[in-house]
DNA sequence: TGTCAAAGTAAGGACTTCTAACATATAAGT
DNA sequence: ACTTATATGTTAGAAGTCCTTACTTTGACA
């Protein structure tokens, strides 16, 4: 009787009944009101105005609106550790251009979701709190380490791997901020960013 | 002419009415909150309880809320380009040492004031729109300009410098977001802040 | 005393988040 | 196939916050 409680028929997932999958939808609707109106114009109204559904659907979904953005923000990091890893693809183990593609691609991301990445890294992270979000972080930065300890002949995580990762991290941290507004780029002058980038990783792998 | 009046004295120096320097207040009152709940956990209404005035009262002063929070932010980075500027002082021209003394006050700021500084620089900066801001912004990228033309012995901004300088404003400012959150902070392991920003200056101003 | 800028009072109107009660489509069990 | 249970959605609305404006009052200064 009680022992098929918890039937989940994957396959199918989009034969729902009403929407599909609202879940998902709502998240897509999140993430689109956030690239639109910024980290802070969006509401949970809104999504489901976008996502064509009552203001009460989500509640099905979601325990409540931060849950709501917090689900969003964590498929947008699980999406752009994947994207480090695949940046790999092709690229000489050992070499600094491994560093600079996975450099490149954190840049893109920033670019590409300005604001899952400024959601994310702006100063809201309080009330993100959600193991598997931590784990994304996480799971991203020790692409990199792996990636300087290859170039720096390690073959563990020492300290000075640690250290120069995180100024690695820094940087291409800092540069995704300034390139994803305008007005602050322009100051920078007129650059290329994979050559920043390039250069930034000889320089700090080096002695 | 009943000058009996029983008018606080107050030292007049504001416009003394009811207030004394409500538009002062209001922008402390602002910064306050933006301090205490984040970028985005501020309102006119809680200014205006913090500040002991009335929701109208703002209105007399900011045209609305986003002039109100745009003062504020503008105030912080005057305040922050003399803190620049007073970081020099004392730090032999010419050298490395002045980068990193601009570098160290630069993420103190970030310590110090978080909510302005994410506030700032966290993607809101499309509603942020102010003249005397973005003066402010630039002015204070002038200084760092001006100081490593100094170490790489130019006389003027070449486009090599102005390079080097944003490669330097991009590391700083990526290593200020990521001190600012503890989670991401303990990801870079053990090490001192002095110590990564001189290492950095040292870095990016060699040939 | 009269003027005028600055603050207070009151209120409108729009939005929010979230809950409760109700409706229905799908899946499961018989 | 038929019933039942569950998951999912809808409608309605409570309860609250917010921004802003119109009007009134206060008090400093000439």
């Amino acid at each position: 009787m009680e022992n098929a409680k918890k039937a989940k028929p994957a396959g199918l997932m989009k034969s729902g009944y009403h929407h599909g999958d609202l879940r998902a939808g709502l998240i897509e609707a999140t993430r689109q009101l956030v690239e639109e109106k910024g980290p802070d114009g969006f509401s949970v109204s809104d999504a489901c105005r976008l996502a064509g559904v009552s203001t009460a659907a989500p509640y099905k979904h979601f325990k409540d609106k931060a849950e709501m953005i917090t689900a969003m923000v964590t498929e947008g990091m699980v999406r752009h550790r994947e994207n480090m890893l695949n940046a790999l693809e092709g690229v000489p183990v050992g070499t600094p251009a491994r560093v600079t593609a996975l450099g490149r691609q954190y840049v893109d991301f920033a670019l590409n979701e300005p604001g899952v990445f400024r959601l994310k890294f702006g100063g809201f992270t309080d009330r993100l709190d959600d193991p598997k979000l931590q784990e994304a972080g996480e799971g991203t930065f020790s692409i990199v380490l792996r990636e300087v300890a290859l170039c720096r002949g390690e073959t563990e995580i020492t300290p000075d791997v640690r250290r120069r990762g995180f100024m690695l991290w820094s940087f291409v941290h800092g540069l995704s901020f300034l390139l994803a507004d305008p007005k602050l780029t322009k100051l920078g002058g007129e650059f290329e960013i994979d050559d920043i980038l390039s250069d930034l990783s000889v320089r700090m792998l080096a002695d």
